[in-house]
DNA sequence: GCCGTTTTCGGCCCGACTGTTTTCAGTCG
C-alpha cells in the first residue's frame, strides 16, 4: 500500500460525498487530506504501524481510523457502502469541465445519466437543454468537454508514467539475466503525455527476464508473454511493454522502440540513400545483408553520418539534418539548473514557510530560489496586500542571513487584469526582485482582445516573466485563444521572459512554442509553480520540455548565477 | 471531518464568471 493509493481512496470518497450533497466542509476535509498524503515525504504504512496518523495535519480520529482499516485490510467498508448507492460512472462525469457534483447528480436523477456514453447520447439528442437550469450553451460546452477528454484518454501525464517507468527500470536492472536496460518510447523522449510505458532489455536469457518482469509487485494482469515481448497492465491501469533483444541488436532496437515513428522513417530513408538497411536488429548492407552496426545507438548514428541525437530531439523536426551538419544544439541539462523562479509560500497559497523552501532549495544544490506569492486581488489564494509584502520582505531579509550560499529572491505572481493593467501599482512592483505576470481570471476572450491584454501587460516596465503563457491544463482545459507569434515577438521587443511552467499538468509553454521562442531570441525561465516543497523536483519535467524545444543552457535564465541574474534583471 | 479553544461546538479563504434566469445556482480557482 503506498501513499498514492491512500490519497486516491480519500479523493474518491470526497467525490462521492460531493455527489450526495454532503456538507462542503466535510468534503473538503477529505480532499485536503488526500492532497496532503499525496505530497507526504514519509511512508503512510509506517505511520499506520506506529499509530502516528493523527500527528499529520488534517487527519483526526475518523480519518485515521479509515486509513488504518484500508492499509491493514486493503478495503474500506465505508467506501464499499458509498459505492453501493452511487454509480461509479458519476465520478468520471464530474471530471468533465463545466460539470460539478450538482449538475451530475441532477442529470442522474432526472434522466438517469450514469456514464459518459449516456451523457453523450442525451446531449446529441438535445435532451439536456430541456432540463431546468440547462440551456443550449451548456449542452454545447458539455459536448466540447467530452471531446477534450477523449482526445487525451488512455494517455497519462508524463510524471505519472515517469515515476512508474523509472521504478520498473530499477527493478529490472536487479535481475541477474539483464545486461542492459533502458526506457524507450514516448517516455524516453519525455513527451508531455504518455500512452504506455516501453522498456527495452538486452539479455542472453529472455525467458528468465520475462518471468522476473511479470513478478513485479504492481503488475495486475499479464496481457501477453513471449520470448521477445511481454505486456502487462499495472494496478493503476497503465500498460507496460517490455522487449528483450540480443546485445548486438540493443542499440538498433533502442532506436527503433524510442521513435518517434517520424524520426525512424526519416532515418531509415537516409540509411537507404547511403546503401544501407536499418531495422530493429541492426544496420546492414542493402545488397548482401551484412551486419554493420547495432550494439549502441551512437554506433548506428555514426555509421550513417549523423551525430548522436538526444531522445528528446527525435521528432523529425529538423534534427536529422542538423545531425549531419554538426548543427545540433547542446541541450540544457538538469545539472545546469541553478534555481527555481516560481514557488508559492505560506504567505499566499503555498504549504511551506520560506525557511523550509530555502532549506529544500539548498539541499537540491540551488544557488537561488524565487518566492512568488499571488497578488492582492486573488483573495482566494490569499494574495498579498502592500503591507504584507513589506512584512514578507523583512522576513526574507532575516532568513537570508541563515543561507549565505543561497540567494532568496522576492518575486510575485501578479495578476493581469482584463484591460492588461497589473494588479499592483508601480510603486509596489518596484519592491520586488522580479515580477511574474499571469492571467487567473476571464479566460474567455476573443483572440485579439486577449493578445492585446497580454502584450499590454508585457509592456509594463516591471514585468519580468510571463507565467504559463497559454493556460492549458493537459486533458482538462484547452489553451486560451492567444496569438503566440505576436506574444513571442513582444517578448523579444520588451525583453520579457516566457515561462516554461514545469507543473506536471501544465508544461506551458510546450516544446513546440519553446523552440519557436528560442528561435526568436527570447530567453526562457523555468518555474515549478510549487505549492509544496515536494513539488520542487518537478523542475526535471520543465527541463525535459526545454530540451524538447532545443534549448541550450544560455537560452534558460535558470542556468545563470544569482549575480548574472541580477544583472540581467537590471538590464 | 478537522481544529482550537470559549473543553463542546462553531468556524472552516470567497469573489468572479457563466449561463441561466428575471434574481440565482453552479462552477472555478
Amino acid at each position: 500500500m503506498d501513499n498514492q493509493q491512500v490519497s486516491s481512496l480519500l479523493s474518491t470518497i470526497a467525490d462521492i460525498l460531493d455527489l450526495r450533497g454532503e456538507m462542503s466542509f466535510k468534503v473538503r476535509a477529505y480532499r485536503m487530506a488526500a492532497q496532503m498524503i499525496e505530497t507526504l515525504d514519509s511512508d503512510i504504512t509506517t505511520l499506520v504501524h506506529e499509530n502516528r496518523l493523527q500527528e499529520l495535519p488534517g487527519i483526526g480520529e475518523a480519518l485515521a481510523k479509515k486509513i488504518t482499516e484500508y492499509v491493514q485490510t486493503g478495503k474500506l467498508a465505508y467506501l464499499e457502502d458509498l459505492k453501493k448507492e452511487t454509480p461509479e460512472g458519476l465520478i468520471e462525469l464530474m471530471q468533465i469541465p463545466g460539470l460539478g457534483p450538482r449538475k451530475v447528480a441532477f442529470m442522474y436523477k432526472s434522466l438517469g445519466i450514469a456514464t459518459v456514453q449516456d451523457l453523450k447520447a442525451a446531449a446529441a439528442e438535445g435532451k439536456l437543454r430541456e432540463l431546468k437550469g440547462f440551456g443550449e450553451i451548456t449542452e454545447r460546452n458539455i459536448l466540447r468537454g467530452i471531446q477534450l477528454r477523449e482526445k487525451t484518454s488512455g494517455r497519462v501525464l508524463l510524471y505519472r508514467a515517469y515515476l512508474d517507468g523509472t521504478a520498473i527500470l530499477t527493478f529490472l536492472k536487479d535481475c541477474p539475466a539483464v545486461i542492459d536496460a533502458s526506457l524507450a518510447g514516448s517516455l524516453r523522449r519525455m513527451k508531455d503525455t504518455i500512452g504506455d510505458i516501453d522498456l527495452l532489455v538486452s539479455s542472453k536469457h529472455p525467458e528468465e527476464v520475462m518471468n522476473y518482469f511479470t513478478g513485479y509487485p504492481l503488475v495486475d494482469t499479464v496481457l501477453a508473454k513471449g520470448e521477445t515481448k511481454t505486456s502487462v497492465v499495472l494496478k493503476n491501469q497503465l500498460q507496460v511493454d517490455l522487449r528483450v533483444v540480443e546485445e548486438k541488436s540493443y542499440g538498433a532496437a533502442l532506436l527503433y522502440f524510442t521513435g518517434s515513428k517520424d524520426h525512424n522513417v526519416a532515418l531509415r530513408s537516409l540509411a537507404i540513400k547511403k546503401g544501407y538497411k536499418l531495422n530493429e536488429y541492426g544496420l546492414f548492407t542493402k545488397d548482401t545483408d551484412k551486419y554493420l552496426a547495432g550494439r549502441s545507438e551512437a554506433e548506428v548514428y555514426k555509421k550513417i553520418g549523423c551525430e548522436y541525437m538526444d531522445p528528446e530531439l527525435r521528432e523529425n523536426r529538423g534534427e536529422i539534418e542538423a545531425a549531419q551538419t554538426h548543427a545540433l544544439p547542446r541541450l540544457v541539462t538538469p545539472a545546469d539548473i541553478k534555481g527555481d523562479f516560481h514557488v508559492h509560500s505560506l504567505w499566499s497559497d503555498g504549504n511551506d514557510s520560506i525557511d523550509t523552501i530555502a532549506h529544500t532549495a539548498q539541499s537540491l544544490g540551488y544557488s537561488f530560489i524565487g518566492i512568488t506569492d499571488h497578488s492582492q486581488s486573488l483573495r482566494i489564494a490569499n494574495g498579498l496586500t502592500e503591507d504584507r509584502i513589506i512584512k514578507k520582505l523583512e522576513e526574507i531579509k532575516k532568513i537570508q542571513r541563515s543561507y549565505p550560499e543561497l540567494s532568496i529572491l522576492c518575486g510575485t505572481e501578479c495578476d493581469i487584469k482584463p484591460d492588461g493593467s497589473l494588479d499592483y501599482p508601480s510603486r509596489t512592483l518596484k519592491m520586488f526582485d522580479f515580477v511574474y505576470i499571469a492571467i487567473h481570471s476571464t479566460f474567455k476572450m476573443d483572440i485579439d482582445t486577449m493578445t492585446t491584454r497580454i502584450i499590454t501587460a508585457m509592456h509594463n516596465d516591471y514585468a519580468t516573466i510571463l507565467a504559463h503563457p497559454t493556460q492549458r491544463l493537459i486533458g482538462q482545459r484547452e489553451p486560451i485563444a492567444v496569438d503566440l507569434d505576436k506574444v513571442i515577438k513582444a517578448a523579444h521587443d520588451t525583453n520579457t521572459l516566457l515561462e516554461i511552467n514545469a507543473f506536471p499538468n501544465r508544461l506551458d509553454l510546450d516544446d513546440i512554442h519553446a523552440k519557436q521562442a528560442i528561435e526568436h531570441g527570447v530567453t526562457l525561465a523555468i518555474g515549478t509553480d510549487s505549492h509544496n516543497v515536494t513539488q520542487l523536483p518537478n523542475m526535471h519535467y520543465g527541463v525535459a520540455t526545454a530540451r524538447r524545444g532545443w534549448a541550450e543552457a544560455p537560452d534558460i535564465l535558470n542556468t545563470k548565477t544569482p549575480k548574472q541574474i541580477q544583472k540581467f534583471l537590471e538590464g
